[in-house]
DNA sequence: ACTCCATATCGATCATTGTCAATATGTTTT
DNA sequence: AAAACATATTGACAATGATCGATATGGAGT
C-alpha cells in the first residue's frame, strides 16, 4: 500500500513557526494540529493515557465526565491529529501517545 | 499594583502535559494557550512577526488579507495568551514574540 | 445465530468564534 | 482645536464545534 496523503502530512510535518512567514497552508496544517489541542477534555485524556502509558476508552466517561459518545469523538480527532495510537484489544480499544508526534508540534514552536 | 491573577497565571503556566493527569482547571488554562494558536491567520501573524524580529499592525492587514478589525481581534488574542508583546510607537502598534512563553508553551508538551 | 458489551456514527441543539461594516478611541500634526 | 490617520470596540451574522440521546456497528462468548 502506497503512503497515504494523511500520513505523509504527518511526515512532513511542521514548518517551525518562528523562522519565516508561514504560507497559508503551513498555516492551516499547523492550526490544525492545535485545534486538536485546544481543548480541555482532549489535554485530559492525553495526559491521562500519558500518564498511565495507555488508556482504555472504557475508563475515560467516568475519568472525564463526559458521555460515551462525546469521549469517542475526541478521541477520533486526537488519532487523526496523529497525537494518539489506537489498538484493538478484544472489545476494548487502547490508546497511547504518538511520542514522535509530540516532538514535531513542540520543534513546531521553534 | 499587585501583580493580576491573569500574570500569575502566565507566570505558572504550564503543567506538563505527558507526566500526570491534568487537573480540571490546569486542562482549561492549557487549552487556552492552545486556542491562541489554532488559527491559521494567527500563526501567520505570529510568523511573520518572529522572522521580522517585530511587526506593525498597520502592515497585517495586507499580509493577511484580512479586514483591520479582525486582525486587531486576533492580536488581541494573542497579547492575552501571552504570545505577544504590544508597544506603542507613535500612532502605530508594534508587536514581538513573547519567547519566554513560546519556552513555556514548548515545555508544556513534555 | 443470538446475546452481550464496547465503541462508533447520526442527528439535533447550544455555545463559541471568525469575520466585517460601522463607529469609537487615541495619537500626531497643523 | 481640528483634521488626519492608526487602532480598538461594537453589533450582527455565519460557520464551526462540543455535547448528548438514540442508534448502528463490531467483537467475544454461549
Amino acid at each position: 500500500m502506497a503512503t497515504s496523503a494523511a500520513n505523509e502530512e504527518l511526515q512532513l510535518c511542521c514548518a517551525p513557526l518562528l523562522s519565516s512567514a508561514l504560507s497559508d497552508d503551513e498555516a492551516s496544517d499547523l492550526a490544525d494540529i492545535f485545534k486538536a489541542l485546544a481543548d480541555p477534555v482532549r489535554l485530559k485524556l492525553v495526559s491521562i493515557i500519558a500518564a498511565a502509558g495507555e488508556g482504555c476508552a472504557c475508563d475515560f466517561p467516568a475519568a472525564t465526565g463526559k458521555s460515551q459518545p462525546t469521549v469517542s469523538h475526541h478521541l477520533k480527532q486526537l488519532v487523526a491529529a496523529g497525537i494518539l495510537d489506537r489498538e484493538q484489544r478484544g472489545k476494548w480499544a487502547w490508546f497511547t501517545i504518538n511520542d514522535d508526534r509530540l516532538a514535531q508540534i513542540r520543534a513546531a514552536l521553534t
